[in-house]
Parts: C-alpha cells; sequence; structure tokens
DNA sequence: AAACTGTAGATTGTCGACAATTTACTTGAC
DNA sequence: GTCAAGTAAATTGTCGACAATCTACAGTTT
C-alpha cells in the first residue's frame, strides 16, 4: 500500500536530518557511557565537534529531553541526566503497568502471526545468549521481545510509552556495565510469558509478567546500588 | 526546604524563558480550538504575530511534538494533530492502565494528607459543578483530582505520563466541543473510589477506577464519533 | 484530456553574530 | 581567614540572513 512505484530497487537514500543525526549521535554517545551522568552537553562544544551550527544541536538535545536521557535548566543548558535507585525502581513500576496490561490484551487478541513473532524473538534470545554476543546486544534483544509485545497490543500508546521507558532502562543498565543475569536464564524466563498467552489465560500471562518484570526489578536495582 | 529567602512577601517574577511562553500560547490555542485540527502551524507567521524571531517558535514547537500535541513533518512543518476516535479510545486504555497502578498504591500507601488532598478536589469537583462554571474549569478540575491521585502514588514515572495524558485528553474534549456529562454526576462517580482507597480495599479501589475510566471512555468516544 | 517537466514563490533548515545570563575569579573589607 | 562585591570570560538565548526544500501553477508533449 506504501510502494506505488516498484519498477526499479532503488533503495530510499538517507533524507533523515541533521537534527535526528545529532539526536542518534548524542544518544549513543550518552547509553554507551561517553558521556558521564550529570556531565555538562555544551552545546557550542558539540556543534564544534560535529561541524555543524548550535542551532541543530540545541534541537536535538530537546529531543533528548522529551526522552528523558538529558535534563534543560534554563539559561545554564543541557545536562546528561542522574538516575537515582528510586528513579530506576519507579521506572520499573511503569513498565509493570504497561506490560500488564499488554499481556492482558495479548492473552485475548492472539493470532498466529503474533505468535510465529514472539517465538522467533524468544529464539533470537537463546541464540544471543549461546554465542555471547556483547551486552548491547543481548539487552537489546530482551528489550525487543517487550517492544513486539506492545507493539501486537493494537494500542501505539503502549508502544510509545515503551520506548520511552527502552530509553531510560538500556540507559541505566549500560551504567551498571555488566549483564546483571545469565543470559540463558533471561531467555527462558520468557517461555512463561509466552505459553500462558497461547492458551489464552489472562490470569497466568499476567502472573507470568509481574513475576518476569519483578525480577528484573530486583536484580537491576541490587546491581544499581553499588553504584551508588 | 525550597524557600530559602522568605524576608519578604515577593512575588518570582516572569523567569521563564520566552520559549515556555510562546509553548503556552501555541497549546491554548490548540486546545482551545483556535487552531483546528490539521492545520500548518507555519514558523513564520507564529513568529511574525508574537513579534518574536523564528528560533523560539521552533523550540516551542518541538515541546509541543513531545506532548502530541502537533507533529512535525520534515521540510514541512508542524501540523495540529488529527485525532481519531480509535487514538483516542486508546488513550484512554493507556490512562487506565496507569490509574489501576496509581489506586493500587495508593491503597497500600494511604495517609491523612493524601485523604485530605483527594477529599478537598472531590469537594472542588461538586463546587464547579454547582456554580455552572465553563467547561474548561469542570474538565480541568476532574484532571486535577486524577493528576493528585498520581501525585500521591509517590512515583514520578506516573504522573509524567499523565500529565501527557491529560493534555491530549483536554485537547480532544475541547474538540467535541461541550461537556460530555452532567457535571454532578462526574462529581459523584470519584467517591467510590475514594470510599475503597480510605478502607484500604485495593480491589474495591481497582474496581472503582476501572468502571469510572470506562464510563468516561464510553461517553466521550460515543461523543467523539459523531465529529467523525 | 492526461501526464510529465520546468519555473517561481513560499516555507523550512542551517548558519554566524550579537545580547543576556551565568560562572569563575579577583579584589577588598571585616 | 572568611565573606561580600565587582569584574571578565564563557555559555546560553535570540535574532536576521541565506541555502535547501517543498508547493503550486504554467507550459509542453503524447
Amino acid at each position: 500500500m506504501t510502494e506505488t512505484q516498484p519498477t526499479s530497487g532503488f533503495q530510499q537514500l538517507d533524507r533523515e536530518g541533521l537534527v535526528q543525526r545529532v539526536a542518534k549521535i548524542l544518544s549513543r554517545a550518552i547509553v554507551s557511557g561517553k558521556l558521564a551522568p550529570g556531565a555538562r552537553l555544551s552545546e557550542s562544544v558539540v556543534a564544534r565537534e560535529l561541524g555543524v551550527s548550535r542551532a541543530p544541536v540545541r534541537e536535538a538535545a530537546r529531543l533528548l529531553e522529551s526522552s528523558g536521557l538529558v535534563i534543560s535548566e534554563p539559561n545554564r543548558g543541557f545536562f546528561v541526566r542522574q538516575v537515582s535507585a528510586k528513579a530506576l525502581n519507579d521506572l520499573y513500576g511503569l513498565r509493570l503497568a504497561i506490560e500488564i496490561a499488554v499481556v492482558e490484551r495479548l492473552a485475548q487478541n492472539w493470532n498466529d502471526e503474533i505468535d510465529e513473532t514472539l517465538t522467533a524473538q524468544v529464539a533470537e534470545l537463546h541464540r544471543v545468549a549461546a554465542e555471547e554476543t556483547d551486552m548491547f546486544t543481548q539487552v537489546e534483544a530482551d528489550m525487543q521481545f517487550h517492544r513486539l509485545m506492545c507493539n501486537g497490543s493494537d494500542n501505539p500508546k503502549f508502544l510509545q510509552v515503551f520506548e520511552q521507558i527502552a530509553i531510560e532502562t538500556e540507559f541505566s543498565i549500560m551504567l551498571i556495565g555488566r549483564l546483571y543475569d545469565d543470559p540463558t536464564r533471561i531467555a527462558e524466563t520468557h517461555e512463561p510469558i509466552l505459553a500462558a498467552l497461547r492458551t489464552h489465560d489472562t490470569d497466568a500471562a499476567v502472573k507470568a509478567i509481574r513475576y518476569h518484570i519483578s525480577e528484573a526489578q530486583r536484580i537491576v536495582i541490587d546491581q544499581f546500588r553499588l553504584l551508588e
């Protein structure tokens, strides 16, 4: 429906604006830990380093502000956000609320397409666990499973909030510096959720997701407190 | 704790930036319906009308974008968001998920201060209903009750998401143009929630909020469909 | 007539410069 | 030595101008 001209196999060339590119670079720098929490994000410095003017940098920073990676203080500039154990804990609280609603819907609107997608993602989880890939890949694969669930809920709002949560969560996990648990075990703990959804058992699915998120929360928070 | 200089009763004079002021003006214009959904938000026109340069207008528009009032199309500018019945329905779905989590917490962490605050707000609801104030005031008072609940949940994340929801909801209700229900009845339907919370009855509170939100959802959506 | 091409006007995207504000440092009084 | 006031450098806030892009309309071809 979107493809109007399937004549030649030309690939859509990069039409994303300067602002988006700057935002991506900055967000990578923050999530990967190159910019420590609390660090000042100087417009002039970033602009000079990237060889652009300050205007796109400012807009990119505003974008990052709305995804919660940086905060702006009037007349003082942008700073990489400080995360506290409490804030991280609260984040998981929000995530639980969202994901409970999502699995409730999924259990009712279950179909083969979603089944296939989620099953494949659990397989992917096992694959990256076995191959012992880097932490970023592991965390991303985990998040992707939950993202797919939100996407399958048929409510874009859940996905929208989840994306925000995902960015902050990854940010915090990267801060911890190492994976919080055995990757294989993480892969396995997704299976009860899937099993419950397959049988349209709403209560079991809610219980499974509640357990899953709470476990992740406990482990991450424990690890995080060690840094404070 | 925030007051460091309680010497004289001076009021904090307007230190909020130009961006915030522009954002507030635009947001008022959109929510009040002066700018119809789908309308283009021309930077140059707005800048000229307000007597400022385009830079602050752009930033304000970005701010509004993150609160969901406008959307930006690259190289084409900003447009007032179109809302569909489905989107509005989804919004209430998200709101329900959040508020369920909020009342669960409130039922457990109940204290006199919150009790007092919420009771006062229900009284306020009855007051504005009796005085037959304008719709905006009515809706705002309703939202304030739920905002106070989120605020009392001791999880700023819930409040943050709620604020986003509140803006979009008010926007949609203003679109409908008239109040969706009898104000007095609205005021009354908040009481079961409060009653359940007072007795720390989590299940009853969840049931009450579920009923409350679902009713509002049903009424608003029905009204909204008439516009489409 | 329908569809493509080209051009002119308008709008957004980006930039460098100046004004306003904050920050760091120095100076001076107690 | 400590604290306050004053000053200079650095940084953000805002602006007007130019470049890149889009939109609409006219002209041309089939």
